[in-house]
DNA sequence: GGTGAAAGAAATAGGTT
DNA sequence: AACCTATTTCTTTCACC
């Protein structure tokens, strides 16, 4: 599954994922190269699904969505159905940033952004009314000290 | 801090979080507006620091790095000299992708992407050396059920 | 806030090593 | 197969209404 990418391609990636909005000319210039096959690079990499998508990054306190929780779940059930159903509540939800299933004796983690804590609370009533769960353990964020999308390119190389 | 933003400029940050490559022609059409006033309010929130940036999101599976970590910390050290060396061990480590100071019985959580079991040993094996840590509990991710970047702007308003 | 023209960038085609 | 040059098309930017 892990596609093959080159110097060339690795330097492409750090360039976009530093700043998306650079022109073509800029990232030929950086990695010392010229349009066209940086434009090939680039869409083979859309086209392969290494790029996902481009977007925007906002500062969610700016927006007035101060808080951050880390939700710890552990479930009882672990047939399909409610999983299935677990899952469809955290895609429904736009306060759900991330959620991973994972090893070990807590089942799932959440990252949860909202306005407050109210608004948490808000929606940990209603995950719990639509799903069953045996234990929830709520992290709250006091400070975010780092948060970046930039994957290590180099820590990746085979 | 929180800025104050209308409808349009929500729908604008909605359209550029949904994608960042978007001509203004058809974020114009989007919010029924036209080129001069969007490219307005798009400079205004970059300047204000609403929109922090614009980035290409990749795939980590797709370049190898196959293992994600939540690692949480707990330490008997609460001087401003440690945590001024442990945020900086932090911000050196590309690995490292968030990091959150919370409230409660756990200091830090972290997340930490790498490419398998040996690269987060790796990474652990330097943090330990490099600042004092009472007790770290690494959860393993399975499976990422979840991931987004998108904010719910809808539950930021005001 | 709208219009439109000038500058700039992206996308693609055709030729080169 | 990958790159360079040139052309067309689209987008951004900005002065003016």
């Amino acid at each position: 599954m892990a596609a093959r990418l080159d110097e060339m391609d690795r330097k492409i990636l750090a360039a976009l994922q530093e700043d998306a909005s650079l022109s073509l000319d800029e990232i030929a210039r950086r990695v010392s190269s010229s349009k066209t096959p940086v434009w090939n690079r680039i869409r083979r990499m859309k086209e392969s699904g290494v790029i996902l998508r481009t977007t925007a990054l906002l500062d969610a306190e700016a927006l007035g969505l101060e808080a951050c929780f880390f939700v710890l779940v552990r479930t009882s059930e672990h047939d399909a159905g409610w999983q299935g159903k677990f899952l469809q509540v955290l895609q429904s939800r736009p306060e759900v940033l991330e959620a991973h299933r994972l090893a070990g004796d807590i089942d799932y983690i959440l990252k949860v952004r909202v306005k407050n804590a109210r608004a948490y609370d808000t929606f940990y009533q209603a995950l719990i009314s639509e799903v069953r769960i045996y234990n929830v353990t709520a992290l709250l964020s006091m400070e975010e000290i780092k948060s970046t999308t930039i994957l290590p390119l180099a820590l990746a190389a085979d």
